[in-house]
DNA sequence: TAGCTTATGTGATATTAATCACAAAATAAT
DNA sequence: ATTATTTTGTGATTAATATCACATAAGCTA
């Protein structure tokens, strides 16, 4: 565990405060699709991403979802420290989109490190920062783009995300992060594959560009 | 100033930064329309909302826009805080959508205060996650909502805001906060008011239902 | 009051996406 | 190998929204 932590957060965090991490910090694996987060959960800590790729998805009553964003290694997520600090509910989903490995930190040094670290006080604020942009970013989508376009950004996202060119995933997967239906997402890949930017198979869809 | 700080404020924060803030914050009053941050713009410290509403529209590079949500008094604007903090750039648009009060805290506070005031911890990580929920109820709008729905919940929200039934807006400003076309809003309005939801006069919408 | 400017109303048409209905192919299960 | 299940492909239809092209109305200005 330790090793881990500094390979990604030795650069980020003090070494007093790394130790502190791995005194209280739980680690944890987490294989592929598994719920870390869900819907309403009140959080007891919050969760450093060491490896792996996790998805966060919006729901709203009728059980429609919606992609928000992907976590990497490095990541934390903001949802959760809101809701860990003031006991609030978690309005959102988190869920591995494979094998990933996080460490878990009690809520009760959450405040505590706020005061003591400078270097805790940056990388809050910088995760917020970036969730703030990544929200931005999906409402860019949302607003301005067709779906097309929108399809296309999810996929070579989702390939920078986890590190592979060749993505496993069906067509009404897809449809789920974006919001459409299963004959859409089918059509749009199908015309991306006519550009030459992708390349179509059973189970699997190979992003050509980026 | 300390006056309106205290009516507000005086719940949220302890005494001894209230000091601080009457010392170090500099009043600013604006005037209807005038912007108080522009894109790209790097932010020198926060502004803390005293009174009127302000608009944070978000814009793409084609400069078509969108609203992100409205602050009111009581709020800050998270965006600036990671701004000033990090010295990065803004990506958000604000406007006085009626004549505002704010107060302005320098950067070179921020962080400081963080470590000596827990009620500074706790607004600026409440803000965040204030923030956060409102950019994932955008984002519920857009992803889920249809246009006319949409469209009605703007007028109603902006009537909370606004503290005020009758807004003095025009179709085209709508289009442009929804991100759609004028035709669309003209016609969807008219189908409002045949619900008996709205009344239309030139330059003014009475929002009847909440 | 006549002319100008801004705001709103409305038909017609085009585009995008959603929905239905089913066929065909690939894979898994028995 | 046969059957069942999952995944993908595709035509037809509908609904929502965007776009164009004007008409009308309301308020301002000279």
């Amino acid at each position: 565990m330790r090793e881990k932590l500094e390979k990604y957060f030795s650069f980020v965090f003090e070494k007093e405060l790394l130790d502190e991490i791995v005194q209280v910090g739980v680690y944890k694996k987490l294989r592929e699709n598994e719920v870390l987060v869900d819907l309403g959960d009140k959080m007891k800590g919050v969760p450093l991403l060491l490896e792996g790729a996790i998805k966060i998805v919006r729901e709203d009553k009728k059980g429609e979802e919606i992609l928000l964003y992907f976590l990497e290694r490095g990541d934390t997520c903001a949802s959760s420290f809101a809701s860990a600090i003031s006991n609030g509910k978690c309005g959102i989903r988190a869920i591995a989109e494979k094998e990933s490995e996080i460490i878990f930190l009690p809520k009760e040094k959450l405040d505590e490190w706020l005061v003591k670290y400078k270097s805790w006080r940056n990388f809050v604020i910088e995760s917020y920062n970036i969730r703030l942009n990544e929200m931005m970013e999906t409402i860019d989508s949302l607003a301005f783009m067709k779906m097309n376009e929108r399809l296309y950004k999810y996929l070579t996202d989702k390939a920078q995300i986890m590190r592979e060119t060749s993505l496993n995933t069906t067509h009404q997967d897809i449809a789920y992060d974006l919001h459409t239906s299963r004959v859409v997402v089918s059509r749009l890949l199908k015309q991306l594959e006519n550009e030459g930017k992708i390349k179509l198979h059973r189970n699997k869809i190979e992003v050509l560009e980026f």
